[in-house]
DNA sequence: CGGAATCCGGATGGATACTG
DNA sequence: CAGTATCCATCCGGATTCCG
């Protein structure tokens, strides 16, 4: 008979945070809001989330009105109309961070290849390149585990497929890169052609797949809050005293 | 050495949930927003949260570069630039649930005649009459405990108490209300003019009095996007097999 | 009275293993 | 693929205490 825990209060913002402010709720709802509908894809989304708390979470989305489940053929958990409208507050809640934690967002413990590839091929795939014949671009990674060096993005008949072993096929173009400048670079933090001029980003293919690169490879939905000249540059700090027991 | 168990990912969206969506953030940033500078006026607002984890959380705050704490006689906990920031997230939750959860705001559960009180009385002193004589309004709510029906507004030279014991002095107004019917009309879910015609709101005073009495008494910010034609009446509802653990 | 720290029991989340 | 089951560490809520 617990009352599911909640704030006790008629002010929207507290119904509000009673759904949205759960732990992991604003990465599932994210996950939603970025087109996933099944649980595993759901899931590469939020890998460090256990699968146990990600269909609890994706109970109460349900309880709330936020998800429908539908079995169709598979399970697909699908936003209602409510839930779509959660967007500006996800949207909000990124448009600060880029603007305030600028540096956080790519501290070392937040840098993560298979989530970099896993969101770069969802923004990929909306422009993919309408060609005829089959597309592969390799990406080879620095500053990353040995197992993570390398990504395939394989783009064939409309559809883009990330691979994390060797396809096989014949690779269309190399991306050479540090993996906290490829993240940088996805969050508009670093510019493409910047980045390839003081060679950081190292593109080898065909001189045409080369230049077409910018035409594919779509930036975080985020990437134009982060330019810098928009963000004052102050770094969120910690306070002049040390407070919490620092050892 | 515990990481402070953030999310992992470089996603804005985690960055900002490691903050605002922890539990009861939402709420204390509201109580910041609002105005509140001192450790038991926010606590006010937050009354259900205890004190250790308020104390905990403004340190969470400062660290995040959220809040700056001041030592001025008393101590003061102040927004940054990057707290007052904030602003927009914290106000599309509220938007959101203003229009999805409107019938859950107003639960038993939600209604708190205290905390309906104190969030008038900050929003009434905005609009403070500017009269050169003490003008007292006298709450008298129905649908509560016997130790919370009486609460009285003492407006004199531009400002405003909040009592809960009868401070002795004349009334000028009286108001009449059902708890829940207040906190509607407070939330814009109820217009101010139905509910005098329906005899659900009764205001006792001088006839003067009585008309002024929309110019002093604010509603909630969020008021504007209560009205229902604006919000599909659409209940966010359970689904359908029973999920949870039913009893 | 304002602003906490401390202690304790129960609730929650993480890791891992396992299943239809 | 789509989740459960289990166990243990951590967190939260409530009461009490402390200090200027």
């Amino acid at each position: 008979m617990a009352e599911k825990r909640g704030y006790g209060q008629f002010c929207p913002i507290a119904l509000a945070a009673e759904v949205v402010a759960e732990r992991w709720m604003p990465l599932v709802i994210r996950e939603l809001l970025c087109g996933s509908v099944r649980f595993n894809d759901l899931h590469r989304g939020v890998p460090r989330m256990s699968s146990a708390l990600l269909a609890q979470r994706l109970r109460e989305l349900q309880f709330a009105g936020i998800v429908e489940r539908r079995t169709v053929g598979g399970v697909e958990y699908h936003l209602t109309a409510a839930g779509r409208e959660l967007y500006p507050v996800i949207e909000k809640m990124g448009l600060w961070a880029q603007r305030w934690l600028r540096r956080d967002l790519v501290d070392t413990a937040n840098l993560d290849p298979d989530l970099l590839m896993w969101d770069i091929r969802r923004n990929v795939v909306a422009r993919a390149p309408s060609r005829s014949r089959r597309f592969v671009a390799e990406f080879r990674l620095t500053g990353v585990p040995i197992s993570r060096r390398c990504y395939w993005l394989v783009f064939e008949r409309g559809v883009v497929d990330l691979c994390y072993r060797n396809p096989g096929f014949d690779v269309d173009l190399v991306v050479n890169a540090g993996l906290r400048v490829l993240t940088q670079i996805w969050l508009g933090h670093v510019p493409i052609d910047q980045a390839i001029r003081d060679g950081r980003l190292r593109l080898e293919g065909a001189r045409g797949e080369v230049s077409a690169f910018r035409s594919w490879f779509a930036l975080s939905m985020f990437a134009a809050a982060g330019r810098e000249p928009t963000a004052p540059p102050k770094r969120a700090g910690r306070p002049n005293a040390a407070v919490g027991g620092a050892s």
